[in-house]
RNA sequence: GCCGAGGUAGCUCAGUGGUAGAGCGCGGCCCUGAAAAGGCCGGCGUGGGAAGUCCGAUUCUUCUCCUCGGCA
């Protein structure tokens, strides 16, 4: 006997490859509310560079956790995960379906699989360690780290300084080493029936479509919504959204306009090849590969039939590995 | 037309008489409080073409084609 558990669906998939408007299609016919999971589009004010959906799309279809924060202050995913359980209890109670769209992978495997309880950063300890970490050496921070925690050592490159300081700040903070902490998790998978689908398509077609993004970008303006952003503080955290960087460049006079916009280009198609080779790896994902032309109404379409089928391959319980079905 | 510089990876370029690297790009991967971030791995090549010298040429010589700069 089988208990009524929820469902939770998700869209997945690299940047520009269309999941907004399959989304707020699929939304309609499943009674389902969007909630983001994108790490940038919950800035307020990051409108064009974040692509959005646009306004027309979200007046067909209620979207969350999208322009609530300011982007001068800090989020992360734990902020990001207590947000989104928020916004999932509210829309059971209505007896919604939460439908998940967007492309940060973390922030959906923390929903899915949870997340440590620890307390976030230690703004002075973490300096510390930065500081060390410049005058000593990177090695330095890492054989510290090799000491109290080896495990998580032995998981964290030498290099990667930014892991090994977190390692270091949680033991610190905890007393615990962070990779036992790691394992005391506890995500949606068993509360809820979980259906997870990733849109996909042909790099070359993807980057395509990532061009005439940033193209669109700039006819809708993003440099006056770059250059009003980059007059505020802005958070460590929005401050990396693709395009602020690249056009703080040009206003600095480092680069023209033509040579900014094709770094732009660049970086989201390494981003994107970054959020594909997240996806790739979680084998509880559902792969849509996306035909040609395909238009949005007939994605929707296919990803509703499947849902219909309940031919998931997931997704009670834990992981499950095996090959990545592809329709 | 003459003089000079140069043609080596997708791009910019290094180097060597024993079949070649570097950065960027590109591809793959890792990832749990910055994640649109951060880190790791991989050379992906008819060395412009032809001939000659040599055991052996991408490297030396000659011819040829092309590009760039200067002079006409």
């Amino acid at each position: 006997m089988s208990q009524e558990k929820n469902s939770i669906v998700f869209i997945v998939g690299p940047t520009a490859v269309g999941k907004s408007e399959v989304a707020a299609l699929l939304a309609k016919k499943i009674n389902a509310e969007i909630i983001s999971c994108d790490s940038m589009q919950i800035y307020k004010g990051m409108d064009i560079i974040t692509s959005k959906p646009s306004p027309a799309l979200i007046k067909q279809v209620p979207h969350h956790l999208i322009g609530i924060v300011a982007p001068t202050s800090r989020y992360d995913v734990s902020k990001y995960r207590k947000d989104a359980l928020k916004k999932i209890n509210e829309l059971v109670k209505q007896g919604k379906t939460p439908l998940f769209v967007g492309g940060t992978g973390l922030y959906m495997t923390i929903l899915l699989d949870g997340i440590f309880q620890a307390k976030a950063e230690d703004k002075v300890l973490r300096s510390r360690l930065y500081q060390l970490a410049k005058q000593r050496g990177g090695l330095y921070l890492y054989k510290q780290l090799a000491k109290v925690d080896p495990i998580a050592a032995k998981k964290i490159h030498p290099n990667d300084t930014k892991r090994i300081i977190r390692a270091i700040e949680v033991y610190k903070i905890t007393g615990k080493p962070i990779s036992q902490l790691q394992t005391q998790r506890k995500g949606l998978t068993d509360d809820y029936d979980i259906r997870i689908f990733c849109l996909h398509m042909e790099r070359e077609a993807l980057y395509k479509r990532i061009d005439a993004r940033v193209e669109r970008m700039f006819k809708q303006g993003v440099v006056k919504e770059a250059s009003k952003l980059l007059k505020l503080r802005l958070s460590k955290t929005a401050k990396f959204a693709i395009g602020l960087r690249e056009l703080k460049g040009y206003f600095w006079g480092a680069y023209d306009l033509e040579e900014a916009k094709e770094m732009m280009k660049q970086n989201t198609r390494q981003y994107a090849k970054r959020q594909l080779t997240w996806f790739r790896k979680d084998k509880r994902i559902q792969w849509i590969e996306v035909r040609g032309n395909e238009k949005s109404v007939t994605l929707a379409n296919r990803i509703f039939k499947l849902l219909k089928k309940g031919q998931s391959p997931l997704i009670t319980g834990k992981l499950k590995t095996g090959t990545v079905p592809v329709i």
